[in-house]
DNA sequence: AACTATTAATAAAG
DNA sequence: TCTTTATTAATAGTT
């Protein structure tokens, strides 16, 4: 190998080149052309391949823009993103304000989400004792308002005779199999708690 | 040349792709993180080689955000180049995004915080009996959930012993109390009921 | 622009 | 995630 080698240290033919800026004008068009269909293509195969969100702008000597911006997303998008996780401030002032009332109510939204989660008897593995008691007591107390308030509609309703006789049934039928539930449940919790 | 193929049209090993998502997420993952090398590399090579201004701003699933911003220029410079040749004006197009993010997690954020209401008995006021009943089994159901965590997460202290003898009183007495309360909604519940 | 010898990127496997 | 390697893809220099 070395031997092959040994009278041509400079490749005279076509092959590698070192990364540095190419003085003659001609070539480095030519390099950029030929490149910049290159990154274009690579950029669009990798948001296809990866569904990855890309944004590429390029511009030459001629100040000639090119880009190319994946479909799943637009270039605010992806700058937005950018600015956030950068911390970079693109734009002004207004804009900042903007984003930190988006990351305030986000996190408002999330503790909602958690609580209602929790409400609904879902993700409570991680939860202590006294939270447990504290969300059951919530859920009762809810529970509470909810049965009186829907016996209250359901008296009014009848006594108003609002409802045609068909609908009286069906509600009658419905509630009759709720208050089954409802026994069911609370002999659950009976037997569970002696 | 005909003859050697023949029996491989498929290529089992290594070799070509299709452009298209690929499907399995770990695949995906690892083609990202490699192409995503390979394209930043050719992004800084041809902002050298060509003395080219160039903005790539890509992200993968994980959200992370990946870059290259050419040396030469600012990220800023770019997308007012880019606002100039396109005739796009980011500024508007992204104050306006964002207000609309905005109005979007307002409306979700108000729609949680009615859930949460209702869950917890307030404003119900104006919920049609069909509403009611479908809001007391979903607290019947939560309740259920966290009676039964609530009774496991205790017996497991209790087993475990590790709880001294004070904190041990101390629960054993909020539980007590705990279920007297709930006694009285079950006995409030029944009556109203009759 | 088109052509090819060569290098570079990378898909699949370990 | 790293390395290896067979194979495809990109491209530098030439025409």
């Amino acid at each position: 190998m070395q031997s092959q080698k040994q009278e041509k240290k400079k490749k005279m033919g076509r092959g590698k080149i070192e990364i540095k800026r190419i003085e003659k004008s001609s070539n480095r068009q030519v390099t950029f052309s030929k490149r910049k269909n290159g990154i274009l293509k690579k950029a669009k195969e990798i948001s296809i391949l990866c569904d990855s969100q890309v944004s590429l702008i390029l511009s030459g000597e001629s100040g000639k823009i090119h880009e190319y911006i994946s479909p799943s997303t637009t270039l605010i998008d992806v700058l937005d993103r950018y600015q956030r996780d950068s911390g970079k401030t693109l734009w002004d002032a207004e804009h900042e304000s903007l984003s930190n009332e988006i990351d305030r109510i986000k996190k408002e939204n999330e503790s909602m989400e958690i609580q209602l989660r929790h409400l609904k008897g879902e993700n409570i593995t991680s939860l202590k004792f006294k939270e447990l008691m504290d969300l059951e007591s919530a859920l009762e107390n809810g529970l509470t308002c909810v049965g009186d308030k829907k016996m209250e509609v359901y008296r009014m309703l009848k006594r108003n005779g609002e409802i045609l006789e068909e609908q009286n049934k069906e509600l009658d039928l419905l509630l009759q199999q709720h208050m089954a539930v409802e026994d069911v449940g609370n002999m659950h919790d009976a037997s569970d708690y002696k």
